[in-house]
This record gives C-alpha cells, structure tokens and sequence, in this order.
DNA sequence: ATGAAAGCGCTAACAG
DNA sequence: CTGTTAGCGCTTTCAT
C-alpha cells in the first residue's frame, strides 16, 4: 500500500481549485471563506500533507537553520552544549545541522563550505585545535551570515563569543592546590594557538604568584590528551619525583596522568595531588575521584544560540561583538 | 567590505550571457566553446560561485541527504556509529543530518517528521528506550522513504537491519565467568521493549544452561544505566550476599553496581565478578578495569549508511530486508 | 472570494 | 554553439 507525498499542486488539482487558494486556505488567510478552508484543510490532513521545506526556503531565501561545527561530538562538553544549543534553536523554530570537524583545520573548511552551500540563516563554531587561520570564517562574514565562536574561539574576527570564565577557573583551582599546601606544580597544557589554553595557563601562573611562588619555577608539558600523556610517560616520570601537584588543561588528562602515577606507585592525593578542568562525567567515576572545574556547557550552547538568532532576527540592527563569559565553579573531590 | 552570493542568473547578467549557458559551461558540457568555458569558469572562481543546494534539490527532487535518528549522541558507542556513517555517506556525496530522540517516542516522532519535511533521501534510526509503537516507522516506508534500522531495532518492520550479535556476545561472556568459577549470578537487564535487551538476556540464559545451572536460580533486575544502579541500591545491596558475579547489559550499570559494591565492602572481582557489554572507553578507565563486550559501532555505522544508500540509488529494485549481525568479541580486563 | 502570473535558482528539452 | 522555455513547490502581488 503505496501512499505519496502531496504537494499544493496536487491538492489544488484533485479539488478543482487554484494553487493560491489552497495555500491561502491552508494558512488561515482572511480572504478565504470558511467552507473552502475547511474542504481544503480535511483533504490536507487526509492525504497528510506537509510543506516542502526546499521551496519555501528558496522562496523566503531563509532556511531557519543553524549550521554548528564542533570539534568532537563525542566529549561531554560538546554534546551539552549540543543539546543547549537545540533547546533555543527548537524552541525558535530553527533547525541545527551539527558537523564534527575531528580536530581539523581541513575538514573545518568543508563543513563551513557545505553549510553556506545549504544556506544556513548562521553558524555557531568551536575551532579545531589545528585551525591557525580563520580567514575562512571572515570570507563568511563578508557575505553577511552570522557566526558565533564559543569556547575554541578566535580573537581576531568581530564576531559574538561565548566563553568559559577560563584565568578564573584555571586560577581558583590552582590556588585550591596552593591552599592544601602544595607547591611545586607540573601544568599540563594545550597547544598555544587556543586562547582557553593561554588563559587556563595564565590563571594558573596568576595563582602561584598571587602566593609568591615564581611561575617559571613549574613545569609546563604540552599535553592535553590521554595519548599524549601515553606518549610523554618517560617524561612525566623524570618529573613526578619533584613535584606535589599536577593541574591538567582538562579532565581527560588528568585521569590519565593520576592513573599512569598510580601505576608506578605515587598514592593520590597524599604524593601528589591532581586537578583537571572540565568535570566530564568521567571525573566522578575514576578512583580518586577527580577535583576539577565545572564548565556550563549547557548554559553556554543555549547563550550561543540566542546571540545568533537575535542577529539572524534583526539582519539590518547593527550590533557590536559581544563577549559572554559563564563563570565557571570549582568541584571539589577527592583527587586533591 | 561586503560581498554577496552569486547566482546563475546573476552570472549569466554580468557576462551577458543566458543562464542555461553559465549552467553547461560550469558542467563542462561539450556543447559550449572552450572560450565561453573559461570566461565562465574564472568569472565564477572570481566571486565564489557556489551552486544552491535548495534550488537543485528542489528540481531534482533528491537531497543527497541522509536523516539519522540516534537516542544520545554522547554515548561512545552512537558517536561511533555516527562517525561511520558519516565516512561512508560523505565518499559517497552524501550529508547527513542528526537528530537526538533523548530516549524519547514523542521526540522521535517529531524527528521523524522534521527529517520528511527535509525531504531527505533515506533515514537510519536506532529506536529510543520507549519506542513501542512503530506504526509512524510504516507511514514513512509506504511513502517509499527507506529506512535502516540499527542497534534497537524493530522487528514488526521489513526493513534492513544492523545489529551486534548481542545474543553470542551475552553468551560469550557469561560463559567466561563461568569458567572463571562463578555460579550466582545477578544480570542487570534492560526494559523489555528492546529485542536487544531481550537477546542480551537469552545468550545469558544459555551459557547458564551450558552449565547445568537454572536461569531461573540467577537474580534478574530491570536496572540500565547509573542512575538505575543507584536508586536501587538498597535492593543490590541485599542480593550482594548470595552472588558472586554481574553481569550487566550495559557498561555504565556495570561499572555503577561495581562502585556500589566496593563501597560496602566488596572487593571486585574477589568477593564479586563484574562484567559489562559495549567496551565504553570508560571501561578501561575505571578501577579495576572493566571486562565488557566489544561492540564494532564504527563499522555497524558505515554498513548501516551502506544498505541504505544502495537502496536509494536503486529505488525501483526490488532487494529483500537484510538483515546484518555483527560479531562482538570478548574484552577480558581485570574485573572478572 | 478566487485565480493567473511571476519568481526564488537551477537544469534539460527543444529550438535555432 | 547558445538561447528560450518550462517546471520543481511555494507565496504574493495584481486582477477579476
């Protein structure tokens, strides 16, 4: 049993009228009188139908939809702010058509390519951790399609951000470390071209010497994997002898590094104590569990969200660049 | 310094030329003048000429679209699974557009319909935690609209299928722990609804049977994620006595009942074996590592996009629902 | 109260 | 070798 999918011309042909009645007719057009309405909508439903999006969006040169680049749907955090996102846009009637970008700079490129292909009204972005150049994301602006940054953000384009508050998490868990008497730090850190990393490393150097402790005097490794920790074993080894705490750039190396010391005999929190920075659902689970920052993902995809639809909603309203920065709180756990 | 987005038209009016012309000479159609072709080529180069999808979708009456509708997005294995579909759709020049249900009937269904609207070419569902009617599921198909369905399938539908052998998997690990001694056994099991959850709770059966011992002996609770573990602790608890193994249908009700049983006093796998399904990567995070099944998501996800696409470049060949299982394999780690 | 026509961007059949 | 025309599904003047 065969049924297919009716377009306005089809309803208009089966009942003998015109296309514009039907559409009129089926919008609650004043014009329309009420037993046309009623025969056209009673036929509508029983044949179920539904407009086609595709023309009503090359008509309207609106296609009520939010292109996201993220660079991994898999991480906690991405997928609530995935979720805040689509709570706003669903709520507003907007559509999110989500690509990963896996980290990288080339496939970033082709996500942002296939969305402005789609027409999308706006684009919210977190960079990929490769992505230098943001020229791409200026050629979009020029065409007057707004973008939001969150989190991976770029400083260099007149866009709306929305941020974690990162020197203050990354400095008030630092001085957390400081405040249970440890003092002499291992800091595992993201690559420089991300400002979340600078800012993470800046709190924390702010922390130390906010105790007279010389910032220099730490070890920094870039290191903000689980791999990259497998990887660096040898040398996170040679260090641990010399310190008493570590402060990871995020959770998942900090489990990793806690596990590799566990491993080669260091108790956690007594030898050294561990904080991460993210509280991915992972951090309560691990044994000890971990002391991190809470990001507000959720929060900050639904702010994202907002920002960019009040830009789509008023095109011609000029508006400076915005910055929201979410606060970030300090979960304290059994790691520290 | 603005700039806009071309059209055909826009093009064939600056070249003076017509449009249908701009359109073959961009195809390399063999009719048009090598000329023309440049003229057209590096016009089009010049200001970023990019086609729009809308328009060539709303003619061809093809989207090259997939819709995906997946319970959560931030579990490891529907990632994985996303990722695959993903690799295969975009070599063959396919998108695709995710939905999350949140485990939710009334939220598939919207999906569903949200997916129709969009005109996409085919859908792949792994169904939500409630879904207990699927007639929406027959409306779509009677359309002629394929659809795959993988992991929490529906077996009333006649439509092709991706799923673990959960049935072997279940099998495969019980008798692991039986032949690592353990007789009493307690299986966290998943609501009924889900043919995966009952085959998961068959192939334990079995390997119960292979051993002499009545399934009827072992405790069974309705009991799937962490929060379940939780709330029925006091329930665990007193069962905790007379087992000495779990098995649970999933990875994160395994690794909440071992916490559970280790803060009482348990010590795992001495005193009780645990063993979990799906080898999050949490699974070997937690302490002591967790023995699990190894589910291919990657793969389930690129043969799932495979069946469907070959559907939908063959509309009018008559294929028989197919039906694909793929082997899980044993993880042993150090819970069991 | 309803219909005819035009156009959003694109392609293909048909015509020259 | 290139242009004209029509149509995908829809809305919106402008007629009647």
């Amino acid at each position: 049993m065969k049924s297919r999918i009716f377009s306005i011309n089809d309803i208009a042909r089966e009942l003998n009228i015109s296309a514009s009645t039907v559409s009129r007719a089926l919008k609650d057009h004043p014009d329309i009188s009420e037993e046309t309405k009623k025969l056209v909508k009673d036929f509508a439903q029983k044949v179920n139908y539904r407009p086609n999006v595709l023309a009503l969006s090359l008509r309207s040169r609106r296609t009520n939809t939010l292109g996201l680049i993220i660079p991994e749907i898999a991480h906690h955090f991405f997928s609530s702010i995935v979720s805040g996102i689509e709570e706003f846009a669903y709520g507003n009637s907007f559509r999110v058509i989500i690509c990963q970008s896996n980290e990288d700079q080339a496939r970033e490129f082709i996500n942002l390519q296939a969305l402005i292909d789609h027409r999308v009204d706006g684009i919210l972005v977190s960079a990929s951790k490769n992505t230098v150049n943001f020229e791409h994301f200026r050629k979009v602006l020029e065409k007057e399609i707004p973008i939001v940054f969150f989190d991976r953000i770029s400083d260099e384009l007149p866009t709306d951000r929305v941020i974690t508050d990162d020197f203050e998490g990354a400095r008030s868990i630092s001085r957390h470390l400081l405040e249970k008497g440890r003092r002499k730090f291992l800091h595992l850190a993201t690559p420089k071209n991300l400002l979340l990393g600078k800012d993470r490393y800046r709190g924390f150097q702010q922390a130390l010497s906010d105790y007279q402790i010389n910032p220099a005097d730490a070890y920094v490794l870039q290191c903000d994997t689980r791999q990259d920790v497998i990887r660096m074993k040898d040398q996170i080894l040679r260090i641990a002898p010399q310190i008493d705490a570590v402060f990871a750039v995020n959770d998942f190396s900090a489990i990793a590094v806690m596990q590799l010391l566990q491993e080669n005999g260091y108790t956690i929190p007594d030898d050294i104590a561990v904080a991460g920075f993210g509280n991915d659902p992972i951090a309560s689970i691990v044994y000890p569990s971990l002391t991190t920052v809470e990001q507000r993902g959720f929060e900050m995809g639904r702010e994202s969200a907002r920002l960019l639809i009040e830009r789509i909603e008023n095109p011609s309203k000029m508006i400076y660049p915005r910055i929201k920065v979410f606060e970030s709180s300090l979960i304290i756990r059994n790691s520290t």
